[in-house]
RNA sequence: GCCGCUAUCGUCCAGGGGUCUAGGACGCCGGAUUCUCAGUCCGGAAACCGGGGUUCGAAUCCCCGUAGCGGUACCA
């Protein structure tokens, strides 16, 4: 069993709670894929029958958070909400047939019933029943109900462990597993990739599906994923939505790149594949069955990865979306010398902000590399910055370069407090390049604020 | 409780009866990069959940156990 077909029909259905949880873009991503692999439509149908959680502005987020992934769709995106006509012919035609009755059993009663007969026998409806109350849908004392699953392949549900379930409430709204098996089939669904919590659910909207009349889909149900702690991902976690992850600066190819092998890979140990790819040699039938955690640092190795892989004018582009500057030869500039060294976009400002404003105030570096010899070694570097006539890195290091050995220095002696004392910190990009950034004036103006400041107050040796 | 699903390094992914002294990646540890490291290169430690069976042979197939997860709603 595969996905091959022309004209198949896959839908994926991210529920609208605003954020779009990784697992569920990981769900997307798969039903892209799968689409795009065999020329397939992509349906997106937003999964929810519930009004208040369905906001406008819940689903707009989502969409968003789906356009950010360029992951797009042939159909939609339509609200399952949007289709309550549809919901309520379907269940009139089911209450015609007989193949669903009105009982007006609560919630508990059907617990007491339980308790009574053994939890192993299903509810089947009170015979008394008067023809109010909620809608059930009539399950079969036996047999089984078979779930062909791409991924698990064939499922048995005894359907006795069943009760005569809930289709509809008593004032008509219809229940989830009646609405997703009603659009599936009016809709044409013909495949059906989706997390394996749903797995349980699947022969109920068999049921359903069966009393309609109808061909069930295809369904490939895919593992969950977990933070580290073996718990369901949450926000405790960290990021757990890819807004989130948008925000810290994660590029939307790494996310496609990173989240299809979270359950999968390509068979071979290659770890880095580009979206092509992906298309090419994805098969939902390859999916693993066990759940995976989902691990930052590995996605922040391979964001890096992606970073570091773009052209200039793109990356330059890219950071000045993030950061909501002008893409200009300035932060060109910036961005050549940092390119090598930033893992997400977030890590960027940081490295060339010493271009923009002045050092950071960064206490501990400044204890830790301003003392014995730092003075000297500043005072050595001033005086060849000001004498140089090229100030472009190469001229920089020719003029720099040969002090360590002068002074009888270990050359980090020289270059770190040449580091602190124009950036603040510890860390930057090579301090020629930096340096060249700068230009002589401040290059100059920040080594004498150091000086001065250190003048004023004596490291201890 | 009942009904299901799952189980290979800390993590992700391979291997699906012999080629496994189990492979790749992230992370970690060590070294190098006569400037930093959060970059790059090199090296290292690190796993078949437990017990039975089937078989000449089991990480791989079967059963039991254990653990985790899902469903068991007039939630999705």
């Amino acid at each position: 069993m595969s996905i091959s077909e022309k004209d198949l029909r896959v839908r994926f259905a991210p529920s609208p709670t605003g954020a779009l949880h990784i697992g569920g873009a990981r769900t997307a991503l798969y039903n892209w894929l799968a689409a795009r692999h065999s020329g397939g439509k992509l349906v997106l149908r937003i999964e929810d029958t519930d009004l208040d959680r369905s906001t406008e502005e819940n689903v707009s987020q989502i969409i968003d958070a789906l356009e950010w992934l360029e992951l797009d769709w042939d159909e939609g995106p339509l609200s399952q909400v949007a289709r309550a006509p549809e919901h309520a012919v379907a269940l009139e035609k089911l209450l015609e047939s007989g193949a669903a009755y009105r009982d007006a059993a609560t919630a508990d009663d059907v617990k007491a019933y339980k308790a009574k007969h053994g939890a192993d026998r299903g509810y089947r409806g009170d015979p008394s029943a008067d023809g109010s109350g909620a809608v059930r849908l009539r399950v079969p004392d036996d047999g089984d109900t078979v779930v062909q699953d791409l991924i698990h392949g064939e499922v048995r549900f005894p359907n006795g462990s069943y009760d005569d379930f809930v289709i509809a409430r008593g004032d008509g709204s219809v229940l989830y597993n009646f609405a997703v098996a009603v659009d599936d089939a009016d809709m044409g669904i013909t495949e059906v990739i989706r997390g394996d919590d749903h797995l349980s659910n699947t022969p109920k909207q068999l049921m359903v599906l069966k009393a309609l009349g109808v061909e069930p889909p295809r369904y490939a149900h895919v593992p969950l994923l977990h933070g580290p702690d073996g718990k369901k991902l949450s926000k405790r976690h960290g990021a757990a939505s890819v807004q989130e992850l948008r925000d810290a600066g994660y590029l939307p190819a790494t996310i496609r790149n990173y989240v299809a092998l979270l359950g999968w890979g390509p068979g071979d140990d290659e770890t880095l594949l580009d979206t092509d790819e992906l298309v090419e040699r994805f098969r939902p039938e390859d999916v693993g069955k066990s759940s995976a955690v989902f691990d930052e640092k590995k996605l922040r190795w391979m964001n890096g990865r992606y970073m570091r892989e773009l052209d200039l004018e793109t990356y330059t582009a890219t950071v000045a979306r993030f950061l909501d500057r002008e893409a200009d030869a300035e932060l060109t500039e910036a961005c050549r010398i940092s390119q090598e060294k930033a893992s997400t976009l977030n890590e960027v400002w940081p490295l060339i902000r010493f271009a923009y404003e002045e050092p950071v105030e960064d206490e501990k570096a400044w204890r830790k590399i301003m003392k014995n010899d730092a003075g000297a070694a500043l005072e050595a570097v001033r005086g060849a910055l000001e004498e140089t006539d090229d100030f472009s890195a190469d001229g920089v290091e020719a003029a720099v370069g040969p002090i360590p050995e002068r002074l009888d220095l270990k050359p980090g002696k020289v270059y770190q407090p040449i580091r602190v004392a124009i950036t603040g910190t510890t860390v930057s990009p090579g301090i020629f390049e930096s340096l060249a950034v700068l230009g002589r004036e401040r290059s100059l103006k920040r080594i004498d604020a150091a000086l001065r400041r250190m003048s004023e107050t004596p490291a201890a040796t």
